[in-house]
DNA sequence: CTGAACGACTTGACAGCGTTAGGTGAATTG
DNA sequence: CAATTCACCTAACGCTGTCAAGTCGTTCAG
């Protein structure tokens, strides 16, 4: 072994570590984020659950929001899989119909996550642990909606007054987060007993699909 | 005048000061909430802006949630009174859509209400300064859209499989939330350009009602 | 082989938070 | 006039996210 290959192999050592380090922190606030919620996990509880102390994680993200987004943008990539499986189906109406099946049964597999996806807003725009930009991976679950209904409109399965694809797009992602958040927030609420999400989804699809296209069949 | 007379005035006022201080408090709590949100919002905050120490809060509202969940209800009756003026439309069809632009209206008015009637999880369920359970004039809201849409079944307006009344009006609200609710944490997103949520609301409505109704004339 | 440099991590602290025990002083009561 | 009441204050507790300064093993240059 040359010297410079030993140099090279220790310096490519220290980076495993710190990177096993940094996952380690990314794991254990996973894991505290999703049983305890992103406000009451503490910097000092992610630190004691794998033996450092807070001031460790500082070395690794910038603060807790860092850390946050971190596992926030993984999640979208997450999101973005589970409808690129959806991407093969041809009619792009029943495309539709199964992403909206697909968003949320994301959604309520993972609750946690999706919480602070879609329902915190996320203060100064999303930076990485070094403060620089970072493009949203959601645009590709995002994007892929909103081709999906272009595709539509394109091919004149819509009603002429519904022509803007991003307007269509929202009304089906709205629909569709909006019965998904009312469940997280209010699914133990004495005073509104809520359906199954699932079903109600599933409700609102067929309603939205059948409402929204030209030869309401 | 009597002693007891003057007894039960020198009380009276007595009570009234109290009432007012503790109106004050209410009155720059919902301030402070509205201008930096509830979160940010410190009680040492809400005392200095009414020249009080944070602790004298605490005679009058058992802890910050009694105060928020305080402000809540009262936003709850205001939303229920919204929706009462829609009350008289006779036909139920064109009262649901009415509703769902008047709440559309409120939500876009008083967006800091909104979010914590709807956008925030109520942890321990609604007491009041004492602690008491307080039964959630929101039914007010809600129980008047299930009205509603229970109207329309019994008159058999809507397509036959869609009988729950529940279910339905899940479908309605859920579909109007989850565009305001997206208006409220992704209007600055700069990778999602959201259209303006009124115009997707009615858009909404329009599908929703066309892809419920048995005749979808 | 030795001394400097590096860097992952710790120590100890800061300011701010919600909240509370105990005290003060003016108004009310008997 | 003395006793009581009670709205409000003082001072503090334990908690939070975060940071400046130090420690100490590893790496590198001469």
């Amino acid at each position: 072994m040359t010297t410079s290959a030993i140099r090279t192999a220790s310096l490519a050592r220290r980076e495993r570590q710190k990177a096993e380090t940094r996952q380690a922190i990314l794991d254990a606030a996973r894991e505290l984020f999703v049983a305890d919620g992103v406000e009451a996990t503490t910097m000092r509880a992610i630190a004691a659950k794998i033996g450092y102390t807070p001031t460790a994680i500082y070395h690794h993200f910038r603060d807790k929001d860092a850390l946050i987004v971190e596992l926030c943008m993984a999640d979208f990539s997450s999101l973005g899989q589970a409808m690129n499986k959806i991407g093969r189906i041809e009619d792009s109406v029943e495309r539709l119909r199964r992403m909206g099946l697909a968003y949320t049964d994301f959604a309520l597999d993972n609750p946690s996550q999706y919480r602070f996806m879609f329902m915190t807003p996320l203060k100064h725009s999303m930076l990485d642990a070094h403060g620089n930009a970072v493009t949203s991976p959601d645009e590709d679950a995002y994007g892929f909606l909103l081709h999906t209904v272009t595709e539509g409109i394109e091919r004149g399965v819509y009603r002429p007054e519904l022509s803007d694809a991003p307007e269509l797009a929202q009304m089906f992602w709205g629909g569709i987060h909006g019965i998904i958040s009312l469940w997280f927030t209010h699914c133990d609420d004495p005073h509104i007993v809520l359906r199954d999400p699932r079903e109600t989804v599933r409700a609102m699809c067929d309603a939205l699909i059948r409402g929204t296209l030209r030869n309401s069949s």
